[in-house]
DNA sequence: CCGCTTTATTTGTCATACAATAACACAATT
DNA sequence: AATTGTGTTATTGTATGACAAATAAAGCGG
């Protein structure tokens, strides 16, 4: 037989039907981010529903990041912000177990592919080049292997972000997520290594040669699917 | 009755914490879709937070389609619904004014990106290069504008589902998402040199010459940039 | 006129009750 | 003995009420 599709399985939950009538209610008043919503209070009396359904509600949306809410303010529009993405895109992750590889190759990809605007806000703000440097230099001065890594990815992360690019940053922000876990694993031997290659990338993208460094990172991040299982104790 | 008035100054929402600890608690145990997760009255001790909150929490994640709820059945996990997301998102999006140029960028990074990936697997797998050009020839084919936008989307996925990272195509089709929003205000006079351009690329990596390849996307994509200045250097 | 205090409003949280539903246990019937 | 019907019960769905916390707004005193 057919397996049952996921469909509703309780269509009758009012909460959900609430979250399409409050985004009609949005659309119908042409509402914009910063407007203020209707109360939990006026709700119950609109929608005719009590406040735990409208609470349930909101608070899925709130979580989607589409309304915010405060005490004395009631609830706003929110601007869309991916962040709030990055918390469910976790989830996403989280339950659909990508194998180790595909993590790294989307941060390589992410990472790769930001070069490209990195390249061009130093050529616009040629103080972008001093600050990579010192964020090189500020990676390779601690000696205890865990501020080594957070360093480290703080440098990976400053090399999108000072494209100023914000879901970039957001996507990136998520994937470095995973690689707290098993980073330290295969880091030893590479502080050095390392060190050089980011002052490599750093040149070659004040230089222009955005190709040339879109191949160094992608060589310096690859070291981390060398099948190493050391043991693997969990 | 016991622990009443626990201060949590400056303590956020309890639903939101709560949703990150179910996370957690999914990812500590490893759950996967089809599983049962704790009852209401069982995360109302383990967490020990009140059942209004618990129910916040998780229909918030019953929104996303990460959970499934049925009286006397409990909760159970699902892998969750990305048409779901998306229509909100593309909603959330059509009120908000986030910077295109932003979205644009991400896009292209992420496609560039993952150039090298699409070309690592059609050299493992030639087929996939005449999967690509049928891609390209279906966009072609259509001269409705609505369904052009749809094969060219098409299109731009493909090239990055190819290479198999799982993550990867998850980003961008999020970004694809806002992409329909604003797709055809400028799509006009690009279906010839839309085609020319794909075929390029897909031929530039059979080739295996991923810079070239990257260089092509890049300049076929950034026409989207209506209002900022015309042409850099190239 | 300004700064502090009070007040009121709204969200945040908790407790409880009841309804609806579906799995389960068990008895009844064939 | 197997199946079926029925009641029980566990779990979610919904409602109500209460109180705490936070904060914007009003009120007050200097």
């Amino acid at each position: 037989m057919e397996v049952k599709t996921k469909h509703k399985l309780g269509r009758k939950r009012l909460s959900e039907d609430l979250t399409t009538e409050i985004r009609n209610y949005i659309i119908d008043k042409g509402l914009k981010p910063g407007d203020a919503l209707l109360t939990e209070q006026q709700m119950v009396e609109r929608f005719g529903v009590s406040r735990p359904v409208v609470r349930e509600a909101t608070k899925a949306l709130d979580f989607l990041g589409i309304i915010r809410s405060a005490p004395r303010r009631g609830m706003i529009l929110d601007s869309f912000d991916f962040d709030r993405v990055s918390e469910y895109f976790g989830f996403h992750f989280a339950l659909s177990d990508y194998p180790k590889d595909e993590l790294l190759k989307s941060r390589i990809a992410l990472e790769t592919g930001a070069l490209y605007y990195t390249m061009e806000a130093m050529r616009e703000k040629p103080e972008l080049f001093d600050y990579l440097m010192e964020c090189v230099e500020i990676a390779d001065t601690e000696e205890d292997i865990e501020a080594w890594i957070e360093h480290d990815i703080a440098f990976h992360r400053a090399l999108v972000e000072v494209s100023n690019i914000g879901p970039l940053g957001s996507f990136c922000d998520l994937i470095h997520v995973f690689f707290h876990e098993f980073h330290d694993k295969t880091a030893q031997g590479h502080f050095v290594s390392g060190k050089e290659q980011h002052e490599q990338i750093v040149h070659a993208l004040r230089d222009g040669h955005v190709d040339e460094a879109v191949r160094i990172l992608r060589f310096h991040l690859s070291w981390y699917e060398d099948d190493e299982e050391p043991g693997v104790s969990s």
